[in-house]
DNA sequence: TCCCAGGGTAGTC
DNA sequence: GACTACCATGGG
């Protein structure tokens, strides 16, 4: 066990876990235990330190991006005309777009299809616990993201049996085609972003949309712009938008933002969800 | 009861 | 190409 103590600025640990990017963290002791793949970290922060704990350290140093000062980004966005910008940049500016596995990326990604994400953290975790990979870490029980391996020996029925619904059948054959070779997620982290999403797109069960956050989660490329029902919102209440095609919304915020549209996409998607969810608690 | 959630597929025209 | 019914599930 390690631990590292560091001075990260423009790194916010709640921010990080709960923008939507990942969905396997939990609350714990002042801070949060988070996984990925088969690992665990336990972070906090106290004032302007951040404790990080893990088996292996150096996973999650990347995980992270640690490396990465994120410094010119707050202040690009900040310096934008819109003031949910300015507003966001000022409220959102502790995310960090973490480095996370792509296959646990692509399933997950499919798995939040038409759900919300308290029901997306809850599947996924059922997800994990049927395959039943148990680990310890901290004196805490919690379970490995399965492999494709492993997800390809569950039956049909099992799945279904966890609440994924009409989703069962593509996680299902994602499975087996990467298990029998067809399809292999590391093999593609080379192509072009067109050439990713046409890939993506002929994998049954993932669109447009899920390709795009395959695109940016799981391989990183920040120039790409998912649109779901809330960057939606957000692009007609407060970019005055027009369009009505998802895929030419996207083109217009990638088109603006370039390099940074990733970055912008997670500071507003986090803004505008939390935004309404005061709403709901304020009742 | 209807509407919504980090949408996608298959069928029709 | 665009449009649409349908797809499970649970919360509000």
């Amino acid at each position: 066990m390690k631990e590292l103590r560091l001075k990260i600025k423009y790194f916010n640990i709640k921010d990080t876990l709960e923008c939507g990017q990942l969905f396997r963290y939990k609350a714990y002791e002042n801070g949060y235990l988070v996984f990925s793949k088969e690992k665990c970290a336990y972070v906090r922060q106290s004032g302007e330190y951040t404790y990080i704990q893990s088996e292996d350290i150096d996973y999650f140093y990347n995980y992270f991006d640690f490396d990465k000062n994120y410094q010119e980004i707050n202040e690009y966005i900040s310096s934008q005309e819109e003031s949910i910008l300015k507003i966001s940049s000022s409220l959102a500016n502790g995310i960090r777009l973490v480095n996370q596995d792509v296959e646990e990326v692509a399933f997950s990604f499919i798995i939040s299809q038409n759900n919300n994400i308290p029901r997306i953290k809850l599947i996924i975790e059922r997800l994990c616990k049927l395959v039943s990979n148990k680990k310890d870490f901290l004196g805490q029980r919690y379970y490995a993201f399965p492999s494709a391996k492993q997800i390809s020996m569950l039956s049909l029925e099992e799945l279904k049996s966890i609440g994924l619904g009409y989703r069962a059948e593509y996680i299902y054959r994602l499975a087996k085609d990467i298990v029998n070779n067809r399809i292999n997620l590391y093999n593609l982290k080379s192509y072009s972003i067109e050439e990713l999403r046409k890939s993506l797109i002929s994998i049954y069960g993932i669109g447009p949309k899920v390709a795009d956050c395959i695109i940016l989660f799981g391989y990183k490329r920040e120039d790409s712009f998912p649109v779901d029902t809330w960057i939606e919102k957000v692009y007609r209440e407060d970019f005055n938008g027009q369009i009505k095609e998802r895929q030419k919304i996207s083109k217009y915020f990638v088109d603006r933002f370039k390099n940074y549209s990733g970055y912008v996409q997670q500071y507003l998607f986090y803004y505008k969800r939390s935004l309404e969810n005061k709403k709901i608690t304020k009742k």
